[in-house]
DNA sequence: ATTTTCTCCTGCATGC
DNA sequence: TGCATGCAGGAGAAAA
C-alpha cells in the first residue's frame, strides 16, 4: 500500500543503493507476469545502458536510460532490495534487475505491481497524459487552492473518493486521504461540490502537510535503510485516524469511526470532521 | 459523462 | 487442528 511518500522514499533508497553511474546488464523475470506481463523484451534494449536517473511521478518509478524508461509500480506489496548472494532468493521474488556491479530484486507477494517499458519515443509527460494523471500534490504551482475548489464544483462523489481519484491529484491513497481530511476537519462522505472555498483551500494545505510530513518521517530512517521497502516508511508516521476505529480522537476523545465509502474503509472523527 | 463496483492476488485474522 | 470466510487496497476495466 505504498502511497506517494513511500514511493518517494523508495526512490531515494534506490538512488542510494545503486550509487554512481550504474549500468544495466539485463532484466530477468522469474515468472511471466505480475499484474501485467513482465517486459523481458526490454532486456536487450537495456543491456549496457547507463542509468541516467530515477524519477517518481505519482506512484510510478521511472528508471531512465537513453533508450527509454523502465517503469515500476509497486502496487500494494511491491518492494525493491539489493540482491544478496549469501541470502539468495526469497518467496515472491519475481524479477532480477541486473546492473554491472549489483542486482536489484523485485519482490511482490500479491503481484498488484507491474513493470512496463516506455521507449524513448514517448516521454514521461505522454505517459502521464495517457494515464490521466493529475498534478503532483507537492507542486504548489499546479496543485493549488483554487485548482481543487474549481475542480470539485461539478463532482457529486464524496470528497474522499474525489481526493483519491488520480485525475484530481496523484499519490493520495486511502491512508493519506483519511489523514488529510482529518487535518482539514472535513467528513469523508461529504459531497465534493459541497465544499466551501475555504474548506477546499484548507484541504489542499492539509494534503501537502500530511504528505510532506510522511516523506520527512520516512526520510529520517534512511540512514539505516536496509531495503527499499514501501512498508518501512509507514512505521515512522503515526496516524491520527487511519486504523484507529473505536479509539479516542486525539483532539476530542470521541471514538474514531470506520465507515465504508465507495468500497473503501474510511476512518474519521464524527465530531472534529464536518 | 460520471461514478460505483468488480477484479486481480496473497497473507492474515476470525469463526465454527 | 483445519477449513471457510472476510478483509486489506492501486489501478483499470466493467457496469450502473
Amino acid at each position: 500500500m505504498p502511497e506517494l511518500p513511500e514511493v518517494e522514499i523508495v526512490k531515494q533508497g534506490l538512488e542510494r543503493l545503486l550509487g554512481e553511474k550504474p549500468r544495466f546488464r539485463k532484466l530477468e523475470a522469474l515468472r511471466p507476469d505480475l499484474r501485467f506481463p513482465i517486459p523481458t523484451y526490454a532486456s536487450d534494449i537495456l543491456a549496457n545502458q547507463d542509468l541516467l536517473g530515477i524519477h517518481r511521478r505519482a506512484k510510478y518509478l521511472f528508471f531512465e536510460t537513453k533508450q527509454g524508461h523502465l517503469i515500476s509500480h509497486l502496487g500494494m506489496t511491491g518492494t525493491w532490495r539489493l540482491y544478496d548472494r549469501r541470502q539468495g532468493l526469497r518467496p515472491h521474488d519475481h524479477v532480477l534487475l541486473h546492473f554491472a556491479k549489483k542486482t536489484l530484486v523485485y519482490n511482490d507477494p500479491r503481484r498488484f505491481g507491474f513493470l512496463q517499458w516506455l521507449p524513448a519515443t514517448q516521454s514521461l509527460r505522454d505517459y502521464a497524459a495517457a494515464h490521466k494523471l493529475g498534478p503532483e500534490p507537492l507542486d504548489t504551482s499546479s496543485f493549488h487552492r483554487d485548482y481543487l475548489w474549481q475542480k470539485s464544483r461539478a463532482k457529486k462523489q464524496s470528497i474522499k473518493s474525489f481526493l483519491m481519484d488520480q485525475a484530481t491529484v496523484v499519490g493520495v491513497g486511502n491512508i493519506y486521504a483519511a489523514e488529510a481530511l482529518f487535518l482539514a476537519g472535513i467528513q469523508p462522505q461529504r459531497p465534493a461540490h459541497n465544499l466551501s472555498k475555504d474548506r477546499a483551500h484548507r484541504l489542499v494545505t492539509a494534503v501537502q502537510e500530511v504528505l510532506a510530513a510522511a516523506i520527512l518521517a520516512g526520510g529520517s530512517s534512511i540512514s539505516d535503510y536496509k531495503q527499499a521497502s514501501g512498508e518501512k516508511g509507514y512505521f515512522q508516521m503515526q496516524f491520527k485516524v487511519y486504523g484507529r476505529e473505536g479509539l479516542g480522537c486525539y483532539q476530542c476523545a470521541t471514538p474514531i469511526r470506520n465507515k465504508v465509502i465507495a468500497g473503501r474503509s474510511s476512518f474519521y472523527c464524527p465530531r472534529c470532521q464536518r
